[in-house]
RNA sequence: GCCAGGGUAGCUCAGUGGUAGAGCAGAGGACUCAUAAGCCUUUGGUCGCCGGUUCAAUCCCGGCCCCUGGCACCA
């Protein structure tokens, strides 16, 4: 049994979850279902990074603890996962005392180590952002912009974790694991970044500047910034669970991937002595280009509100079926509409009921053993092999939508095969040999079916679960053995309907 | 500016040195078990532009145009 440990970025708790939040969870929920159909022992950890100068500011702003602000945001964030069907292992929070105590320790290491130093940082300060600006914050003319207010140049001691030290063995770890980061071009652009020299990473503030944060174990006068304590999430949720880290997948948004994920972090880990993850998926960004949404103009488009409408499963089939892992993709309730009618309705759903209401008239609601085996049978039972046999390949190099799409080409073939075979006609027929005919179509059908859906399960969970009951079947264990073609439906009672993805009801004029 | 990826049917994309493909959308047809679904047939493209290599280029090379993404201390 392989061990498997997938984590999802942790989200930042100063604002409400949105489709990119719900995206990562569901590609990451997919993957995590898959390992572990397939037999892994898998741990699926996400969470929330509580800390920082906006958390802090937001809850200044309504007059509540730092502390009560993040328990209200992360019940928000925690209250989508069942939503989303998301089999998460675990939920970390970035104030819990298992984190702060990790990241304490190993920022005392380190810094036992001489990997952390003090030293002063001098910059352009903005008191009325409480920050630090950069030259690109500038206006063209070189003055700072309004919001920033007074602006003025301070110098401020600070700790730095040396960076530099580790570049030249990022790289080659890099050229040596080629596959590190997918897609590969991201880790080519990592390599692009790795040309310029790096600069030692300031982790700390002065707790004066910022309070909200874990205070440096060597220096109760500071508390450490974002990287040593949002990072760390990933190891400390398992450091207590033996054989469980390195992480073997950690996926992210596009946006953290350079240089947090891919340059901070395995340095970090290479400096403390800790194992590296084995790999790292950064997916890309939904996106709403073509008609702006708005509540005014009442297209407004609330992830949310997809799944109380269609259900959890569509959402998540458009999801991944829509997306190639890794590019940025357009969410428009039109593309939705499309996959739900003509993927899922009609091509996936209406075989379903089709299926249940011809064994139900024809053979009394029990699905009969196969009689003669023709080309008609042989030549579906080839195209479920070779798309078994292509599917879960292009599921373990994340191509899940080239994967659905061969799903559905299967599925297509179904309603073809069923045409050809027309149990309607054979159903009205005395002859002897149509009836035997019969008996092949209907089991056949059956058969297809409940191979289809156990084939897609992990990104429509519900879907196969219900598919499998109206077809009078209890799964095994052996998800592998489920996917092979027999008879193991003969003599099931199936139920005599099931309208699985319902067409939405036309809009009611007023 | 530098680096990377891309420009192929109305839309989303696949593809190969030798008369261009899929899905969806559009059109027509036969059927009726079914969610007016499913099945069959079909309209539709100067494969970004200009040169070059080649018997032959959408696919190779060069130039150009356009689009997208990345370029650190910013969850």
């Amino acid at each position: 049994m392989e061990s498997f440990y997938i984590t999802t970025a942790i989200d930042y708790v100063n604002g409400s979850p949105h489709l990119g939040h719900a995206y990562e969870k569901v590609l990451t929920d997919v993957i995590a279902r898959f390992r572990r159909q397939r037999g892994d022992r898998v741990h699926f950890l996400t969470g929330v990074d509580e800390h920082g100068q906006k958390v802090q500011a937001s809850a200044k702003k309504r007059g509540i603890p730092p502390q009560q602000f993040c328990d209200e945001v992360s019940a928000e964030f925690r209250a989508l996962l069942p939503k989303l069907n998301i089999t998460n292992d675990d939920f970390i929070r970035t104030t819990e005392a298992r984190h702060q105590r990790v990241v304490r320790q190993v920022l005392q290491q380190l810094h036992d180590q001489g990997q952390i130093y003090l030293d002063e940082y001098r910059g352009f300060y903005s008191t009325r952002q409480e920050q630090f600006l950069q030259d690109k914050d500038r206006n063209p003319d070189g003055s700072w912009p309004e919001i920033y207010g007074e602006v003025t140049e301070i110098t401020e001691s600070n700790y730095f974790f040396r960076l530099r030290q580790h570049q030249e063995w990022l790289v080659d770890f890099l050229m040596q694991n080629e596959h590190f980061i997918f897609p590969a071009y991201r880790q080519k652009q990592v390599l692009e970044f790795l040309k310029e020299p790096l600069n030692d990473l300031c982790i700390s503030r002065p707790r004066e500047r910022l309070e909200w944060g874990i205070r440096l174990p060597f220096d109760e006068n500071y508390v450490t910034y974002v990287w040593f304590d949002a990072l760390l999430n990933y190891y400390s949720a398992v450091a207590d669970k033996p054989g469980v880290w390195p992480a073997t997948i950690h996926v992210i948004g596009k946006d953290i991937l350079v240089p947090p994920h891919a340059v901070y972090w395995p340095i970090m880990l290479h400096a403390a002595g800790l194992p590296l993850p084995k790999g790292i998926v950064a997916h890309g960004w939904w996106l709403q280009r073509g008609a702006k949404m708005s509540k005014s103009t009442g297209n407004a488009l609330n992830p949310l509100d997809l799944v109380a409408e269609f259900g959890v499963d569509a959402f998540r089939y458009f999801l991944i079926r829509e997306m190639n892992v890794g590019q940025d993709s357009d969410f428009t309730l039109e593309q939705f509409m499309v996959r739900y009618n003509s993927e899922l309705a009609n091509n996936l759903g209406n075989l379903v009921n089709r299926t249940l209401n011809m064994t139900t008239r024809f053979a009394g609601g029990v699905v009969p053993a196969a009689g003669p085996d023709t080309e008609l049978e042989q030549g579906l039972r080839a195209l479920w092999a070779a798309t078994r046999d292509a599917f879960i390949p292009l599921c373990e190099d994340f191509q899940f939508h080239t994967a659905l799409e061969r799903a559905m080409v299967f599925l297509t073939e179904t309603n073809a095969y069923i045409e050809k075979r027309a149990p309607w006609k054979l159903g009205k027929s005395a002859a002897p040999e149509d009836a035997a005919l019969l008996r092949t179509s209907l089991a056949t059908m059956a058969e297809a079916l409940r191979l289809a859906v156990t084939l897609i399960q992990h990104v429509t969970p519900a879907t196969a679960d219900k598919v499998r009951a109206v077809l009078g079947h209890a799964p095994g264990p052996d998800w592998k053995a489920e996917l092979d073609w027999g008879g193991r439906l003969t003599g099931a009672k199936v139920a005599p309907a099931l309208v699985l993805f319902p067409r939405p009801a036309p809009p009611t004029k007023p």
